[in-house]
DNA sequence: TGCTGGTGCTGAAACGTTTCATTAACTCTG
DNA sequence: CAGAGTTAATGAAACGTTTCAGCACCAGCA
């Protein structure tokens, strides 16, 4: 019943603790006859390697976490799937926190983490504002990669998305499309990624001086959001209405596009809509969705990657900023 | 740099080691003046607990693993984020493990969360046939409650929705729609849940003699499998070709719908189809999907409080199963 | 024969907690 | 004021590994 322990696996094979252990981790240090003797006591007895003290002994974990907005976003499962098969390819463990937007869960999950001395930590944090807890943790010794977010500081990798580049591109595709009223939806514009989209949208609007962008900001990114927001829109005398929508989301466009037709609007006709992520869903809805689309799963690839390669590097290791350029998807949402 | 450890903290305040102990774990044993002074020495070094050397002490880690069988399917997002609450409020950590419909992978992981000592797995298995995996780590005493999975056995807890109920509800109201040529499509059949389903379709097939249930078997439940199954019905003769199809899942659902209103055969026109699971991004399909709801949040819940009543009640533990109905959501793909 | 160098194994220390039997110092009580 | 009882703090053991210095033994060599 209870997990037999390395040393009643020695004694059972009538070796020494250390021999086991040798067994376990070196065993072309070990004369063949001695070997085969601790595997069989091992199969015998079920053994089953304890990794708390393993760890303990080691000082540090090899499990290693990723932080993500919301679980239930499909951009950030395509993310975490990504960071998952590089992560198990190296025989670790990859478990997934939900901060749910929120700082204060995010720093409970931070806190638990450090208790349990993870490997490393992928992030993407709630807010730019809460780069002075993860410098504390960079200063205990836990590589941390930033996972959608550009640059900043040197202090830690980080792999990225050209937001700018993403918002220009949807305004300006919009723009040319002869639309001058158009709206940004997003929020809270402490999530740097809803900021640098925004500056992307803003920038194209200024080469247009008789565009106007306004701004609608949500609490948050989900479907549930998209549609409150579009309430208000939708309520708007059609002569202010803003023509196009561009989401900092496609969480937030699914949202919008299902109240807009709810209330017998078509789109693009009366409003046109633009998405951000390239969700899979985001082609399958009612109006497939234009949106823009950011290499989901090579994001979480290569942050794992870097982290693997701080953590196999040590202090000697070259912090590096990787930034992939997104790409404007043009369906009929915006046609 | 290094972290401090308890001793450290003890030298600071000038106290020993199990004084500190005992102001992190049981303060109303310390007196006032001695507990201040440890609590000064621990905001002073910055001292944070080791997880890892508690649970070795504990024998068994506080954190609980979900395993699911694809973390991009929002159903089971929907159901992490509702074990989420209930784990995360006790105090614990939930961490997620994908199988992604893979036995080998599944392995691999409960492999390391038995070496890791969790305090307990909630779990959707690959296939029925993996229960004696299972009841390996319930003999190690780690308490596993079945997510989305029936009675069978009286060793563990588990969480269920009817499939069965399920299944009939989805084909009865084809059915009642007039369609006699129906196909179910899903796979693999070791799922329990598709075959579950499917046993319910057929039921209510039983009731029409004129009625025709065909089964198409995918490889796994996503959106691409159902977009490859749809391209062989699509090319059939209209004349033999079903009139329905009933999905084990809304992605393979999505997918029969991209892939059939591509081909321009109009839903449900030409081709009725009803989901499974009713997730958010139902409703919003470019033909909204009819489905058959199940309580995900709930479930997950229920899983975890199941979990934890194990946990907390040790040996004396009566399991229990928890059966959910489902509900039958009817939109325009099938009306 | 005595030395040198391997090889294969042992035994103990260390990782950072928690727990528990002891001890030390007081405060009552009769 | 001796003894009992209470309270607060101590110190050591234990959890299951990994690591490393050291020991025993043997072969090869001069």
């Amino acid at each position: 019943m209870a997990a037999a322990s390395i040393k009643e696996v020695a004694q059972h094979a009538g070796v020494s603790l250390g021999t086991v252990s040798n067994v376990l981790n070196r065993p072309e240090m070990v004369a063949e006859g001695t070997r085969q003797r601790v595997l069989d006591a091992i199969a015998a007895l079920g053994y089953v390697r304890n990794d708390t003290a393993r760890h303990l002994r080691a000082g540090r974990s090899r499990t290693v976490a990723i932080v993500v907005l919301d679980v239930a976003n499909p951009f950030f499962t395509d993310v975490v799937r990504g960071a998952e098969q590089v992560i198990e390819a190296a025989g670790s463990m990859l478990v997934v926190c939900n901060s749910g937007e929120d700082s204060a869960r995010e720093d409970r999950h931070l806190e638990l983490l450090e208790e349990q001395r993870v490997g490393g930590i992928l992030i993407t944090p709630v807010a730019d504002a809460r780069q002075p807890v993860l410098h504390r943790l960079i200063e205990r010794g836990i590589p941390v990669v930033l996972v959608d977010r550009g640059a900043g500081t040197a202090s830690r990798c980080s792999v990225a998305v050209d937001d700018e580049l993403g918002g220009r591109l949807a305004v300006g595709h919009l723009l040319e499309r002869g639309h001058r009223r158009i709206a940004y939806l997003g929020g809270p514009f402490g999530i740097a990624q809803v900021a640098d989209r925004y500056a992307g949208a803003s920038a194209a609007a200024a080469g247009y001086p008789d565009a106007k962008l306004t701004v609608a900001e949500t609490p948050n990114l989900t479907v549930a959001s998209g549609r409150k927001a579009a309430q208000k829109l939708v309520t708007m005398p059609a002569a202010g209405r803003p023509t196009a929508i561009f989401c900092a989301n496609d969480l937030l466009a699914l949202g919008v596009l299902q109240e807009v037709t709810a209330r017998d609007l078509r789109v693009p006709h009366d409003v046109a809509i633009v998405g951000y992520d390239d969700i899979e869903f985001a082609g399958a809805a009612a109006v497939p969705l234009s949106s823009v689309r950011q290499p989901r799963e090579q994001l979480g690839r290569t942050a794992a990657e870097l982290l693997l390669e701080e953590a196999r590097e040590g202090a000697d290791h070259q912090h590096r900023h990787v930034v992939f350029q997104p790409e404007l998807v043009v369906r009929e949402s915006s046609r």
